[in-house]
DNA sequence: GCCAACGTTGGC
DNA sequence: GCCAACGTTGGC
């Protein structure tokens, strides 16, 4: 069996609540709270390995702010069980869980944030969701060559397979 | 704080 | 299954 492709990513966070420091700190974490259908989606579509954007959404300015890898493939959000947390949903049970998440470790931050405008700027970069007109999912598919060019413009090191 | 985009909910 | 009302996201 041939091993599946490195797919590629993007992740929203806001860095109030969690930044790409806060991972670097961390070394890993759980992506917990996604609570829209396609976001959850893409993560059950992620293995171990896979590389994601992480992008600071709702900061000053938003844009990609580094690297991170998928650590631990799709598991059940313990969040939605939990009637004190803000996640709780009422509908879900640990037999048929609704939710789920992923965890994630740092790969690097970059030397220079993207921002949202100088990805929406650059004609390279054309196409990719995160730079459209509402784009609001806050997990998205990344093509490679978007992926790429991303890493050019903060000056990363992280090398795609 | 505004509001466009768009996902979800619930009545029918 | 339709669609109006409502809620959320997230840039500006």
């Amino acid at each position: 069996m041939p091993k599946r492709a490195v797919k590629l990513w993007l992740m929203k966070s806001e860095p109030d609540v969690y930044s790409i420091d806060d991972l670097k700190r961390d070394g890993s974490q759980s992506w917990d709270g996604v609570r829209n259908y396609q976001a959850r989606n893409h993560m059950r579509d992620m293995a171990v390995g896979d590389l994601a954007i992480f992008y600071h959404s709702s900061a000053k300015p938003p844009g990609a702010a580094g690297v991170c890898r998928v650590c631990r493939k799709a598991y059940p959000d313990h969040t939605q069980f939990d009637g004190n947390s803000e996640y709780y949903d009422p509908k879900a049970s640990k037999e048929s869980p609704r939710w789920w998440m992923v965890d994630v470790e740092f790969v690097e931050k970059f030397p220079d944030l993207v921002s949202l405008q100088a990805m929406k700027d650059d004609p390279k970069l054309e196409g990719m969701r995160v730079t459209q007109k509402g784009s609001r999912l806050s997990i998205q598919p990344v093509e490679k060559p978007h992926f790429k060019r991303v890493l050019q413009l903060a000056k990363g090191k992280t090398k795609l397979p």
